[in-house]
DNA sequence: AAGTGGTCTAGACCACTGT
DNA sequence: CAGTGGTCTAGACCACTTC
C-alpha cells in the first residue's frame, strides 16, 4: 500500500513500469544473483499488488533477456557467462561504431556545442582535482558525454539498442574502473572524437571509437581475469 | 470460443500468442496499414477474449515497435519513412557483417555440411529451372541458407537481433524481388561466403557480405524510387 | 490425489477527453 | 459531467509436477 499510494503521488507511473525497474535494478545491481528463483506470486504479494502488472513487468525482462520463463519452475535470473559478455562487447562495438558515423554526419550545430562544453568541462576538472575526487567528477561528465554523442546520431533505433546492452554490462560494475584508469586517454579520446564530428568524418571517428571499445575489452579482461575462460573467437 | 477451442487443440499455444502473431501478421502484411488505430477492447471483441491477453500481445509489438501507444487515443500502427529504413539497412549491415566473422570462426563441420548442402541444391535448381519455377525454388532456399548460416554463428543474442531487423523489412515486401533481379549473383555471393567459411577467414567473410547488403540497399532504393527522398547520410 | 504455477476472465476504478 | 480508454484486482481454471 504504501509503495502503491507512494507512486501516486509522484504521479501516474504504472505499477508495472515500477516492478520491472525495481527488479530490473536489482538483477543488474547484483542483489539478485544468477539462478535465482522467484514466481509472479511471490513478487505480487511482496509489493503487495495482484499478479497481472507483475506478469507484464516480467514479460518485458524476459524479453529483455533478463531472466528466463522455465515452465512450472518459475522465473530463473539468467547469468551472463563470460562468451556472453565478450560477444555484447563485440555487439556493442558494431552498434557504437555505426552510431558514431551517424553523429558525424548527422550532428547539429547545436548537439556539437554541447559535447564541447562537456570537454570543456572535463578539461578543468582534469587540472584542477586528482584522485577519488577527480574520479568522481570525471566519471558522470563521462556518462553525460556518451548520452549526448549518441543521441546526436538522429538514429535513435540504434541508440536504443545500444543502451540496452551497455545497461546489461553494468552488472559487472567495470566501468568505474575502466575509466578511472585510463582516465587521461579516455579524454584524449573523446577530444578527438569530438574533432572528427566538426570535420565530419565518419570512417575516422568509427576507426577511434572501435579502438575506443577494444581497450575497454581489453581492461575488462585483465580486472576480470577472465582471459583464459575466453575463446579468443568470442570478441570481434 | 471456437479460436480458443482451436487453439487447445492444437496444443498448449497462450491466447497472447496467437494475437501476438495475428496482429504482427497483419502488420507486416500490409492488411493493417499504417497509421491505423485501434483499441485493446476491439481487438479483444474480435476475438472474443478478454482484454488481458490482448494488452500483453500489445506490449510485445510495442516493444518491437511495430506499434505506439498514444495516451487517451488508443494503439496507432507505426510506418516506416524512407529514412527509417534506410537505417535498418545500416543496422543489419553492422550486425550480419558481425555475425558473419563469428560464423567463420565458430561453426562447426556439420553446420558446416549443411550449408553446403542447401547450396547443392540451389546449384541444381539453377541448372534444371528457369524464370519463375526457378524463382519459386530458390527463394525459400535462401531463406533456409541465411538461417542455417546466421545459426552457425553460435552468437544467439546477435541472430535474435538480425531476425527482428529483417522482418522489419518484410513490410516493403522487396526481398523477393531483390533476390529475383540477381539470383545468380546471389548464388555466386553465398558459394563464396561458403568458402570463406570453409577457411576460416572472418574478415572476407564479412567484407563479402557487406557488400551484398549495400547492393540489396541500393536495388531497395531502385525499386521503391525513394532515392530522392532519402539523404546520402541515411545509409552508412 | 494434492499442490503449484501459468493463463485468462470479469469487472472495478481512475484519469483524461470533449462537450 | 458523461464517455472512453487504460490499469489493476480477485479469482477461476487448467496443465503439469510431485508424492
Amino acid at each position: 500500500m504504501s509503495l502503491l499510494s507512494n507512486a501516486k503521488t509522484i504521479k501516474i507511473k504504472p505499477v508495472r513500469e515500477i516492478v520491472y525497474e525495481q527488479l530490473r535494478q536489482a538483477i543488474v545491481g547484483g542483489e539478485l544473483e544468477p539462478g535465482t528463483r522467484f514466481t509472479d506470486g511471490e513478487i505480487a504479494s511482496e509489493f503487495n499488488i495482484s499478479r497481472t502488472p507483475v506478469r507484464e513487468a516480467i514479460q518485458k525482462l524476459e524479453a529483455e533477456g533478463l531472466i528466463e520463463r522455465v515452465p512450472m519452475r518459475g522465473n530463473v535470473v539468467k547469468g551472463l557467462l563470460p562468451k556472453d559478455v565478450a560477444q555484447i562487447f563485440a555487439l556493442r562495438k558494431a552498434l557504437e561504431c555505426l552510431a558514431v558515423k551517424y553523429v558525424a554526419m548527422n550532428a547539429t550545430e547545436k548537439e556539437l556545442k554541447n559535447v564541447r562544453h562537456i570537454l570543456d568541462q572535463a578539461k578543468t576538472y582534469m587540472t584542477t582535482l586528482q584522485g577519488e575526487a577527480l574520479t568522481d567528477a570525471y566519471v558522470p561528465l563521462v556518462a553525460r558525454y556518451n548520452k549526448e554523442m549518441f543521441e546526436a546520431s538522429h538514429a535513435p533505433k540504434i541508440v536504443d539498442l545500444i543502451w540496452n546492452h551497455r545497461e546489461m554490462l553494468d552488472r559487472y560494475r567495470v566501468v568505474r574502473v575502466v575509466i578511472a584508469k585510463r582516465m587521461d586517454e579516455s579524454y584524449r579520446t573523446r577530444e578527438q572524437m569530438y574533432s572528427y564530428f566538426v570535420s565530419r568524418s565518419p570512417e575516422e571517428a568509427s576507426a577511434l571509437w572501435g579502438n575506443h571499445i577494444d581497450k575497454s575489452y581489453k581492461i575488462w579482461l585483465e580486472v576480470t581475469g577472465y582471459s583464459d575462460q575466453i575463446g579468443k573467437h568470442d570478441y570481434m
